[in-house]
DNA sequence: GGCAGAACGTGATATAAGTCACATAACGAT
DNA sequence: ATCGTTATGTGACTTATATCACGTTCTGCC
């Protein structure tokens, strides 16, 4: 076997090193050979997309490897990024559980690894295991969660720079600092930083100008460093 | 016993009349009787705060009659509605699912009558019962959804006229319509109204003062008549 | 190394809608 | 009925930010 898109392909659950508690796939011993019976392993090129609004499910989707980003379009073209799926999440999983056509699109940001489950295969596997069951309904909590933090960021910041201070602290969360600030990778354009918190490309620039002159925080290339953490606690009135 | 806040209590769940298929309660006999056995009944008068954002998770509410407000508040007191909560659906459910502090908060409209599980209860419940387990998933991705639509509305949207029109159209949804129009009843103050689209009580206001002369939809006293439903439909771009 | 295509930076302008400030209307209790 | 309270209606003013338009810089690719 090859190494499509650069990436070593691990076909193997049981002894996969990616995996961790936190994963969709971190089960106990039962219950992941269920899954691993149920999964099919692919790799998928930066760009492709796995899913578009308003398509029926066709099962689930676990992301072993990369970045993908969630979005949805509005009729006239303008689109709003959901979130970027971390490597252990689980993508199309309300769509499936609930048999409605996927309200959102999924599109590879990166080269990729993932595992896909079809849905009546996953269902019946859920329907059997409780545990994984009690996991899916983690899973979806904690998407929910994030959906109530985006609505809050749209629905009750009053300014562009209050939305954008708040994504920095949220991407700032859990790194560490050092005597210049904090340093947090971020491998977004000011467009795809827009289209999070809904505002214009040209708004985001100037935003982040401004943080930049007065010190708060500079974005160099794919490199966010916080140097004034207050201040940015400051904008988003906490 | 007596009728709390005029209403009827039904305390057993096996008889009771308010289920169908799709309230949470919606069981096979098996569940229903262990749901049965940790259940707490409850009345509550109308504007009684069942749980508060950031409290830590105590249970889980279903809502067996009455309406509940879901709301999220800055530290400036503006406040955003997330959701009315209609009878058999469950609240507070991804807070105590993921052990995280309640995220929102609920707040009785109406007088209310709620069945109350012990979180710890409700858990054991869950792991020993996957078609409530699923039945609690299925729950959650339609929270998800409701999220991720007025996500959509808040971020792709481009004017208020246009988020009302949005919010009007939800409404009249499944509604009947004679020769006059859609009737539709809302029991909302403008001000919830511009709560729940996240815009000013003027807005809404004026907003819906050109909607009636335009003779596109009245809103008097707690009717909506929707009188040119195709120009809604425009309004949001559809 | 040079070129195309993105991505970024920045000014000028228009406008939707927030905010303040009141007037009027509806409603509920005594 | 009368009052207090809450909801609705409307004008005037201000401002954030979308939009257009363009120049500049970066980046991958032949």
């Amino acid at each position: 076997m090859g190494s499509p898109y650069g990436l070593e392909l691990v076909e193997n659950c049981l002894i996969c090193k990616l995996r961790t508690e936190n994963f969709f796939c971190g089960l106990p011993q039962g219950s992941l050979e269920a899954f691993e019976h149920i999964k099919f392993t692919a790799a998928y090129p930066a760009g492709a997309v796995l899913f578009v609004e308003g398509q029926a499910p066709r099962g689930i989707y676990m992301l072993c490897k990369g970045r993908i980003k969630l979005s949805t379009t509005s009729s006239d073209g303008k689109t709003l990024i959901l979130k970027i799926v971390q490597p252990g999440e689980v993508l199309g999983l309300h769509a499936t559980v609930s048999n409605t056509p996927y309200e959102i699109t999924a599109e590879t940001g990166q080269p990729c690894q993932l595992n896909f489950i079809k849905r009546d295969d996953f269902l019946r596997f859920l329907q059997t295991h409780g545990d994984a069951c009690l996991k899916a309904a983690q899973h979806l909590s904690r998407d929910c969660q994030s959906a109530y933090q985006q609505i809050r960021s749209l629905g009750l910041s009053h300014s562009a720079p209050e939305r954008l201070a708040r994504l920095l602290l949220e991407w700032s969360n859990g790194e560490s600092a050092d005597e210049a600030g904090m340093r947090v990778k971020v491998a977004l354009t000011h467009e795809e930083i827009a289209q999070i918190i809904g505002t214009s490309r040209e708004t985001v620039t100037r935003t982040l100008a401004d943080f930049r002159k007065k010190q708060i925080a500079v974005l160099k290339g794919s490199t966010l460093m916080i140097r004034n953490k207050p201040a940015l606690e400051r904008l988003v009135g906490a």
